[in-house]
DNA sequence: GGATCCTGACTGACCGGCCAGTCAAACACC
DNA sequence: GGTGTTTGACTGGCCGGTCAGTCAGGATCC
C-alpha cells in the first residue's frame, strides 16, 4: 500500500507522524528535513518515502493527525459535569492546558501559510483545516454551554471564530515564550482573555 | 564597511530589506532563499552577502526594520484628536488597517520562533523584539487614552500584552485567509474583539 | 584638466554540503 | 514464496557562502 491512504495501524507511521509534527512545529515546513524527522522517529529516511508520497504529502497528513488529536481533545471536554457557564470556563482551562502540553505539535499551524505558497492543494487543505476546526469548536460550544448557546451576545459560529483567533494569539505568545517566566505571563494573559469572554456568554448586549 | 552596521542610506540596502521581509513573511526563514530575495530586490545574490554577514544577520535586520516601521505607525496614532475612548477605538481601527495593508511584511513574526532554533543570539533578539513591541503598545496606550489609562480594569502593561495577543491571533487568521470572503470574516472577528475590549477601557471590574 | 590612486558598490562563476527523492536488495511474517 | 516493510547506497539539484575582479566616482598631485 504505497501511501495515498496512510495505514494508521502501523506503529512506524504513527511514530513518523508524531516526529514530523514536532519537527515541522519547531522548524517550519522548509526548516524541517526528512532526515531530521526520520532520525527523530528512529527509522530510515527511505521509510518516510515508502509511507508518504512526498514531503508535501507528509505535511498534509500531519495536519490531519493534528486535527484527529484536537478532535479527541474537544470531544472529551463535555464528558463530565452539567452544561453551563462553569463548564465553559472549565473547558477553556482544559483547552489551554492541552495547548501548553502539546505546544510543539500545535505550532505547525503557524507554518501552514508558508507551505501554502507551494501548491493549490495545500491551500485547499488549509481551508478545509480551518473549516473543520471551527465546526469542532462550534460542536464543543453546543455541548459545553447547552441551552445557553442560544442566548449568547453573538451567534455561536462567530464565537467559535473569536475563540479560534484568541487561541491563535496565545499560541503565538507561547511560541515567543522562551522561559518559564514568559510562559507564566502568557497564562496571565489567558486569564485576562477569559475575563473578557464572560459578558459574551452572559448574553449582555454591548 | 562590511555589514555589522547596516547603511540605511543606501537604496539597495532598503530594497533588500523590503524584499527580504516579503520573502521571509511569505515562505518563512528556511523557505526563502537568498536567490529569491536578491531576484525580488533586483540585485545580485552576492550583494546580499556584501551588505549582510549571513542569512541569519539579514533576518535579524529584517526584525529591526519591521520594528522601525511599526514604530512610525504607532507614533502616528496619537497625532490628531483628543485622548479618550474614541481615540482608542480609532487607533485600533488604524492599526488593523495597517496590519491588513502590510500583512506580507508582518507575517515574518510567525517565523521568528523557527529561526530561534538556530542560535542563542536569535532567541535574544526575539526577546528584545517582544519587549520593544510591548513598550511601543504601552506608549501608544498612554498617548491615546490620556488620563483614562489610570482607570482601566487591568494595568496598562497587561492590556498591552492582551492587545499584542489579540493582534497576533488576527494576524494568524489573516495568514489563513486565502480570499476576500475570508478576509472579510476576519474583519468581523476584529469587530467582535473590539466590542470585547470596551468594558476593559471603561474600567468595569469583572 | 588630466593622470594616478583609492574605495565603496556590485557582479558572475564557482564550491562543498545538504536536500528530497530513487532503487535494488534484504527482511519479516503468514 | 509472496506480500508488505525496511534499509543503505546513490543522485541531481539547489542552498548559503566565497572570491576574484569590474566599475563609477571622489580625492590628490602636478
Amino acid at each position: 500500500m504505497p501511501a495515498s491512504a496512510v495505514n494508521l495501524e502501523n506503529q512506524s507511521v504513527i511514530r513518523i507522524l508524531e516526529s514530523a509534527l514536532g519537527c515541522f512545529g519547531r522548524r517550519g515546513f522548509d526548516g524541517a528535513s526528512m532526515s531530521d524527522i526520520s532520525r527523530e522517529a528512529g527509522v530510515s529516511k527511505s521509510l518516510l518515502h515508502y509511507h508518504f508520497d512526498s514531503k508535501d504529502a507528509l505535511f498534509l497528513e500531519c495536519q490531519l493527525h493534528l486535527l484527529r488529536n484536537l478532535l479527541t481533545q474537544m470531544r472529551g471536554l463535555a464528558a463530565v459535569g452539567n452544561a453551563g457557564i462553569h463548564q465553559f470556563d472549565k473547558a477553556l482551562e482544559q483547552t489551554m492546558d492541552f495547548v501548553e502540553e502539546n505546544l510543539e505539535h500545535i505550532l505547525v499551524v503557524l507554518s501552514f501559510h508558508n507551505a501554502a505558497h507551494h501548491s493549490e492543494t495545500v491551500i485547499t487543505h488549509m481551508e478545509r483545516f480551518t473549516q473543520e476546526i471551527l465546526s469542532l469548536i462550534n460542536e464543543a460550544l453546543h455541548n459545553v454551554l447547552g441551552p445557553l448557546v442560544d442566548h449568547l451576545a453573538i451567534p455561536p459560529e462567530r464565537l467559535a471564530r473569536l475563540l479560534w483567533t484568541l487561541f491563535n494569539g496565545l499560541i503565538v505568545d507561547l511560541a515567543f515564550a522562551t522561559n518559564q517566566d514568559a510562559r507564566a505571563r502568557v497564562r496571565e494573559t489567558f486569564d485576562d482573555v477569559r475575563a473578557l469572554l464572560t459578558p459574551v456568554i452572559l448574553g449582555e448586549t454591548n
